[in-house]
DNA sequence: AATTTAGGCAACCGCTCCTCT
DNA sequence: AAGAGGAGCGGTTGCCTAAAT
């Protein structure tokens, strides 16, 4: 629109911050608030943007800042996250609490897209690549398919999710947030444009959408049109993926026991090394024979059990971390990968699958409204 | 020990969206 | 309704450090 960026200025600084220019900047923040960024490093003064200034309190400054390695939880999260939500870094931020949406996007590229590479999977797309199921007769295919399908319900249920959010806002008030007096930090649409602000990021509804289905599907089963009982029922007759009460016949690959190998912090025990990820191929034919035949109308019909997005998308995210936790099982001695991937997917249960949704669910619910936004 | 290479992260840049006038 | 300005997001860059040679 023709506006001049802020930082053209002529005399602004660039690069580092040095100590001297964060502590003006927090102490004039911890007394005033920022307002507006603009206007603040002539106030505090700085001779930055206000840009800079803004990026800096984001992502170095704030006191709820939480650095350091992410936990396995975390990169389970930012993974699911990511599959349904693509590179929206600031909504996926919204349910991680304390963590950034620069320091989750450094980490994907740095960390978890490396890893999807080596496993094979685009990690634009979350698509498996033909050449990982290539052993394989028609799986590269179906996995293709599969995964297209997932990627196609997400969308789906993000604009439904939204429009379930809307009809919310509609009938509930959220004036508690303007109470605040201190400036808002995410008062931003996170999901989809057009929008207005949501009180609650669409993964929420999304998920509890998932978890309307966990919680009232039989064992193992997932009912993506189950309501959450406060909101409306995400049943679309434009949905690609239908859901039936049965079980789903087959059990994720891994144990996602993730939290056993936390360490007391919250940090992940070990760091992945390049072995960790031999066999990984395989453990993604695992997952993708474990959904191919729910995904076909005769194997539906035959089998009377289906797969949703979740599960893709769960057993997609404990294969990577899954992995990892192999790996360090056998650091630590054990001698649980034997190369059957069949060991580990008994070692899944649908308590833990559904307590696997209940945690991100509490992380989903907590983060919007509880981390502090300022 | 010196140099090169790779990885990680902080910060910048350009764009889009939202709000206000 | 249209334009200007502010804020935020996502992609990218560049610097610093550790690892490898």
């Amino acid at each position: 629109m023709g506006r001049s960026p802020c930082c053209e200025k002529v005399g602004l600084k660039k690069g580092p911050w040095t100590p001297e220019e964060d502590q003006k900047l927090l102490a004039y923040i911890e007394e005033h608030g920022h307002g507006s960024w603009r206007a603040l490093p002539a106030k505090a003064g700085l001779q930055r943007c206000g840009k800079s200034c803004r990026l800096r309190w984001t992502n170095y400054l704030r006191p709820d800042i939480k650095r350091g390695k992410f936990s396995l939880q975390e990169e389970q999260t930012i993974i699911q996250l990511h599959a349904l939500l693509g590179n929206r870094w600031s909504a996926i931020a919204t349910h991680l609490p304390k963590r950034t949406d620069n320091e989750i996007k450094n980490y994907w590229n740095t960390h978890l897209k490396k890893r999807l590479a080596k496993m094979g999977i685009d990690p634009v797309t979350h698509k498996p690549k033909s050449d990982a199921l290539s052993s394989v007769d028609g799986q590269s295919k179906t996995a293709a398919n599969l995964s297209h399908m997932a990627q196609w319900e997400s969308a789906r249920l993000e604009a439904e999710a939204r429009l379930v959010r809307e009809s919310k806002l509609k009938s509930t008030s959220f004036g508690s947030e303007s109470s605040d007096p201190a400036p808002q930090l995410n008062n931003k649409t996170v999901v989809t444009t057009g929008a207005p602000p949501p009180a609650q990021p669409l993964c929420l509804d999304v998920l509890k959408a998932w978890q309307g289905g966990w919680s009232k599907s039989t064992k193992g089963g997932f009912i993506a049109g189950t309501s959450t009982g406060n909101g409306p029922d995400l049943e679309s007759p434009t949905s690609t993926l239908s859901f039936s009460e049965n079980p789903l016949p087959i059990q994720p690959v891994g144990p996602t026991n993730a939290v056993e190998y936390y360490d007391n912090e919250g940090g992940m025990v070990k760091e992945e090394g390049e072995e960790e990820w031999k066999g990984v191929t395989a453990s993604l034919q695992d997952v993708v024979f474990a959904v191919e035949t729910p995904w076909s109308p005769e194997s539906r019909k035959a089998e009377n059990g289906h797969v949703g997005v979740s599960n893709f998308m769960e057993g997609f995210a404990d294969l990577l971390l899954t992995n990892a936790d192999d790996h360090n099982e056998s650091e630590r001695g054990g001698d649980s990968d034997n190369g059957d991937g069949n060991d580990r997917s008994e070692g899944f249960s649908y308590e833990e699958n559904k307590n696997y949704w209940n945690n991100i669910l509490n992380l989903v619910n907590s983060s919007p409204s509880d981390s502090p936004v300022f």
